[in-house]
DNA sequence: TGCTTATATACGGCAATGCCGTATAAGAAA
DNA sequence: TTTCTTATACGGCATTGCCGTATATAAGCA
């Protein structure tokens, strides 16, 4: 397991990633995937199922191989500030 | 304007052309956007600035030519069934 | 009846993503 | 060291995201 630090600067060399991305032409600011999803405590195999995202796809946006559109961009920053809130919802549609 | 008539023939037949849809090889069940628009009563312009979707996008899903990702067809969902719960989380994200 | 405004439909088009599958790494526990 | 579990890395093709703009459709008004 990593040790609280690790854990600090790893989260710290995420940052300075996303800090160093493209962001140089149209895009908007995307949205630290990864830490949405530790920030719930769940791994990326749980976080998919409770969310309903799929798997390859939440890898992609975790690995910064691809960027979360603006839809889907939305709905993570919403688990981010209210994932309880997010999981009520979705179970009415579900 | 439309009559309630008009409207209810233009549901159907938005449902008959969902249920017409391809869906015969590995996609999922899609999302019929423009009812989910409709039953907020907000306009294109309006539901794209509520809930932050770009306009241009939303027209491609309404009109048939494009399907949401899994992550905005969950947010789709999501207004569906509680509109004012997702914009009250959407007030916390913005 | 004709003009104007608001709203929605239709597409062209290219960069970029969605999503699947699988091989490889890394940490934890046995 | 072996085994599980979780996560990283990519190949790859069909499909989408998103922008822009031209056209159609009511409505409302002069």
């Amino acid at each position: 397991m990593k040790s609280a630090f690790d854990k600090i600067a790893a989260g710290l060399e995420d940052a300075i990633a996303y800090a160093k991305g493209d962001d140089s032409r149209g895009r908007v600011a995307t949205v630290d995937v990864k830490a949405v999803r530790e920030a719930t405590a769940l791994t990326q195999a749980a976080f998919a199922r409770t969310y309903h995202f799929p798997i390859g796809t939440l890898r992609d946006w975790e690995q910064g191989r691809r960027n979360p559109d603006a839809g889907s961009a939305m709905l993570l920053k919403m688990i981010q500030v209210d994932p309880k809130g997010v999981e009520r919802i979705i179970a009415k549609v579900a």
